[in-house]
DNA sequence: CGTCTATTTGAATGTACTCAAAAGCGGTGG
DNA sequence: CCACCGCTTTTGAGTACATTCAAATAGACG
């Protein structure tokens, strides 16, 4: 059940994390910085509730500033494959429909309450045009997503569901602490209980 | 076993087909033409030699002028994982031994004689310097990788061996008549013996 | 406290793998 | 041009990994 509860908090944003992140790869000036906030919009997602749904046009690439959202794809059959988990300081959208607008194949959902900057598709175009500098960011940015995807694709091919749940645990263990196992088990590609005999036959070791 | 053969050919570089990869996504004038044609190295690869091999450092983003290569990787027990295939006016590289310099984990090899165009990580650079449009080029190309990986890994939770393999043979119906089999379950993420006996009961049907 | 969902456990089943052997195919050398 | 060699593909038997279904237990949260 998805519910909404009271925002916890202030009237003051912080931006230190955003910028903090896009000054790891590009340089901005103060002008620059101003402008690149003015296009954020800020939003509160509370436990459960989703930031993207399927079917609807993905408008926005959400940065997280706090809390943790999770995307997956729902087959015909309604069960969930668990595509990323982001955690603060990450970058989150179904990219395919965030680029081409059109209907999402993800829903993104908040793990837990999450404060997020959310970035219009067509306000991204706009910090393009006036800082193209944004290009070289976001080329890196997807440069990452795409070497940790190809990552990803090989592990799956080669290791066993146990290996892809210790190297899971080695990878994303505080991420391990704050999802359920059912969503683990829909990010590995095995079925909940099956991740369950798994641990209950690793801790018999 | 890998053996070298007479290069079939000429003398006469042609760029056109290059030059037209980039121009679909960025534009650009003719001395960015000839500066970007000034850092390619062109190289000839015979059927099964190496553009890139495991544990060397991956100098090169490799572009198919013609031909086609596939990049795989070797697990401790030797057994091939297909990363991807790559045909004319494809991009090809480790993208993380490229990017950070360090030892490939993948083998890219030529399924058929190959004619391409290496470009150095550092000239890469001098690109970006010399002409940031290209930060935009490789913002998109990145982009678009990163989206077929993703794809590519809900395809791969979400659908059965027999539905991957007929996703492969509508998408890639080219590529399938040109490489084996082997390659093709190895890219699939399924034994030989099994794809072989999956296109045996889809043709009873 | 009660309800809902997650997790565990187990039995039966199915999907895909391993191993082995035979048949097919392509390239090479005689 | 044909015969042989090596690799790919096919086929089949036995096995292992992972799923489905069901039911019981444990945990989270209003």
């Amino acid at each position: 059940m998805i519910r909404k509860q009271k925002p916890k908090s202030p009237a003051i944003i912080n931006y230190d994390l955003i910028v903090a992140n896009v000054g790891k790869h590009i340089a901005l000036d103060e002008k620059e910085i101003l402008f690149f906030i003015s296009l954020l919009k800020e939003k509160h997602v509370y436990k459960n509730n989703f930031v993207l749904q399927e079917a609807q046009v993905c408008q926005y690439i959400s940065f997280v500033n706090s809390g943790l959202l999770r995307a997956y794809y729902l087959d015909k059959e309604d069960k969930e494959y668990t595509i990323m988990f982001a955690v603060a300081d990450w970058w989150i959208t179904d990219m395919y429909c965030y680029i081409h607008q059109k209907p999402a194949m993800l829903t993104i959902q908040a793990v837990e309450e999450s404060h997020i900057f959310n970035l219009k598709n067509d306000d991204l175009e706009k910090l393009y045009m006036e800082v193209p500098k944004f290009e070289k960011f976001f080329r890196i940015i997807m440069q990452n997503a795409y070497i940790r995807e190809q990552l990803r694709i090989i592990q799956n091919l080669s290791l066993s569901a146990e290996e892809r749940y210790h190297n899971f645990l080695t990878k994303y263990p505080q991420i391990a602490k704050q999802v359920t196992q059912k969503q683990i088990a829909s990010y590995l590609g095995v079925t909940p209980e099956f991740l369950s005999t798994l641990r209950a036959n690793k801790s018999k070791t």
